[in-house]
RNA sequence: GUGAGCAUGGCGAAGUGGUUAACGCACCGGAUUGUGGAUCCGGCACGCGUGGGUUCGAUUCCCACUGCUCACCCCA
């Protein structure tokens, strides 16, 4: 039945339009919010150098083990469709020298995501994604303002229930410490560990502290192996503590989850998450102090956060909180004689030239189908133009919700309906 | 990558080893010639994912393939 000509490729979706009035109305939220938060637009391209992605989001992230797509380009060059948007947003900054322009650079972006997994509910390999980045501002204040953007921008697209978890997942200084502590506890017990986290073991054990598997958590448990919260070093806590004191101020409500670990490899100190009970998370973000040295820049703090777009809308359907009302037609013109056609049309672009949305029927049915038509399209009146009207020089005008109908000169109709029609 | 379930008209959905594959929604047309939303009447799958097999006969049984969905992993 299907074939490859009509079956979209596995994990994509086509937003239709009744859907993309919706992705309109978030992106028209997210847009306004960045602005009232001081932050500016930036695109980047789709693809990048497969290495940006493999250095920049980490050698040993799923991402790049098993998620990427990546494809030769035809001359040679090993490419990538961008699996998340920091590594390229880091990119941009460094190759484009925006850390010579001010102290602090505030940017987002919104747009595809590509991930090579099995698609399922809320999780498609062509995703979007809204997020904002932070550059060269170092202190606990903008980790709040950044986690409070994540939180206002979820709340004002409509969501209800956020929950914020928040961790620190140290620096360059505490996490090899705690890294060796970890490996001193677990080598020993390493083969009661599944197979995923005796490879985590070897590569990033922190991540221990991420795996579902309830035998891994006793064996973690009984390791005594301390949580990298235990472990941070004296600047870490002093800034991680300051994140939560300005959270408590601005009325953000968050949990401390020590075992909360992002699944890429920049993350440095603060890391959070945005969840609902019964999904898995919906946002999540964190500070990647080192990433800009990383990609060939200055030395440069950064902080950021990325909202999953088609999750957010998912949820929002099922909870059905979603207050927008689509605009629809406003005048349905009627042709109730094929004479007026001509007539029709000249009402037809006045009324769109006047910014009245206007349509009329194409198919050339008679005049009981347009009106049903007309009625299903929304729209609020008819123009009905005939034989008559056209000798007359007048228009029929009815409002299809009370019925009524006038007979109105056809200079005065654009006019009339801009004063508000019958209801003036 | 691992596991499970499902595949019937535009959508939802019944169904049986054998005459014309229910029903609902949507859509199209009609109920006196220029009037919608209600009602009534009529129309709408030569076909039951694809390819094989079993059988006198398969949409219904078996196998393979493909696709979709859900879960795990991980993440947005």
């Amino acid at each position: 039945m299907k074939n490859l000509l009509t079956q979209r490729p596995r994990g994509t979706a086509d937003i239709l339009p009744q859907e993309s009035a919706r992705w309109q109305d978030i992106e028209r939220t997210v847009r306004e919010l960045c602005r009232l938060y001081g932050y500016q637009e930036i695109r980047t391209p789709i693809f990048e150098h497969t290495e940006l992605f493999a250095r920049g989001v980490g050698e040993t992230t799923d991402i790049v083990e098993k998620e990427m797509y990546t494809f030769e380009d035809r001359g040679g060059r090993s490419v990538t469709l961008r699996p998340e948007g920091t590594a390229s947003v880091v990119r941009a900054f460094v190759e484009n020298k925006l850390y010579g322009l001010s102290d602090v650079v505030k940017l987002y972006y919104i747009g595809p995501m590509f991930r090579y997994e099995k698609p399922q509910k809320g999780r498609l390999r062509q995703l979007h994604q809204f997020g904002c980045e932070v550059f060269a501002a170092p202190g606990p204040d903008v980790d709040a303002e950044v986690i409070a953007l994540n939180v206002e921008m979820l709340t004002r697209a409509g969501l209800q229930g956020v929950k914020v978890e928040l961790n620190s997942v140290g620096c360059s200084v505490c996490r090899p410490q705690h890294r060796a502590q970890m490996l001193a506890k677990l080598t020993p017990l390493k083969d009661q560990l599944c197979t995923d986290c005796q490879r985590r073991l070897e590569r990033n054990p922190m991540r221990i502290f991420d795996c579902k598997n309830e035998s891994c958590q006793r064996v973690l448990a009984a390791s005594e192996a301390p949580t990298i919260l235990q472990s941070l070093c004296e600047d870490c806590q002093n800034h991680f503590s300051g994140v939560q004191n300005l959270l408590r101020t601005a009325g953000i409500s968050f949990e401390i989850n020590s075992h909360l670990v992002r699944g890429l490899d920049y993350y440095t100190r603060t890391a959070w998450e945005c969840v609902l009970p019964g999904y898995s998370s919906v946002a999540g973000g964190g500070r990647y102090n080192g990433l800009v040295a990383e990609a060939g820049g200055p030395e440069t703090p950064g902080i950021g956060f990325a909202v999953g777009l088609d999750r957010l809308l998912m949820i929002l359907l099922e909870q059905q909180r979603e207050t927008f009302v689509r605009a629809g037609l406003e005048v349905f013109v009627a042709v109730a004689d094929v004479l007026a056609q001509g007539y029709s049309m000249e009402i037809l672009q006045e009324l769109r030239a006047a910014g009245i949305a206007a349509d009329k029927d194409y198919l050339g049915r008679g005049l009981k189908a347009q009106l049903k038509s007309a009625d299903r399209r929304g729209a609020t009146y008819t123009v009905i133009v005939g034989e008559r009207e056209l000798a007359n020089e007048t228009v029929g005008l009815k409002n299809l919700s009370t019925g009524s109908q006038l007979e109105l000169p056809r200079a005065a109709l654009v006019g009339y309906l801009q004063n508000g029609g019958d209801k003036q």
